[in-house]
DNA sequence: CATATGATGGACT
DNA sequence: GTCCATCATATGG
């Protein structure tokens, strides 16, 4: 039985829980049936010197969740589109992974793209603030088969300002990775 | 196949 | 009013 990821997996550096996130399975509790695909694109957000994320833009919403407990469910809106991701790092350091693309394994829906998922999987501002594994709804579980992973790593998509180093990381061949990339 | 553009709504100043 | 970590559609090769 694969096991639900702890919070010792979050609390460390945002880059290598966005990468070792990859291959890890989503579950999503839904009418009585649990969703489930596999991580197959992440991104890593920072804090105060980071000009994409929205910790260095002072207080708000977003930064004060980025500082809470890893392991916590974060969710913003870009437009009518929710994001997920994963409180990640020491509490107090503000930091988050974003998932950006799904594989489905056991449903068939849209995935490719940090909106769809979510809209895929109806997860929306009720998870803001819960631990991934609380209530049963949505968690991560770890996965054995990851022998054939290509891990491919890029600059980020679509912020304004990106840092000197490639955050953004993904399953190389997978078509449910995001399309649209700069750089 | 590629790149370009407009719609969209919540949070913030 | 401005910003934004998006997406769907339209256009051209």
């Amino acid at each position: 039985m694969p096991k639900s990821l702890n919070s010792n997996f979050f609390s460390r550096p945002a880059d290598v829980v966005a990468a070792e996130l990859l291959g890890k399975v989503l579950c999503r509790k839904l009418d009585g049936k649990i969703l489930r695909a596999r991580i197959v694109e992440t991104e890593a957000y920072f804090g105060e010197d980071d000009p994409a994320s929205r910790a260095s833009k002072g207080e708000n919403k977003v930064s004060k969740m980025m500082r809470e407990k890893a392991g916590k469910i974060l969710i913003y809106n870009v437009h009518r589109f929710k994001m997920l991701n994963f409180v990640t790092g020491s509490e107090g350091e503000p930091s988050a992974v974003l998932i950006r693309a799904i594989e489905p394994l056991n449903f068939k829906a849209r995935t490719a793209g940090p909106g769809l998922l979510t809209s895929a999987l109806k997860i929306d501002d009720s998870f803001h603030g819960k631990h991934q594994h609380i209530d049963n709804l949505l968690w991560v579980e770890d996965e054995e088969n990851k022998e054939n992973l290509k891990v491919e790593r890029s600059f980020r998509i679509g912020v304004r300002e990106d840092l000197n180093i490639p955050l953004r990381f993904y399953i190389k061949e997978n078509k449910f990775v995001s399309k649209i990339s700069k750089k």
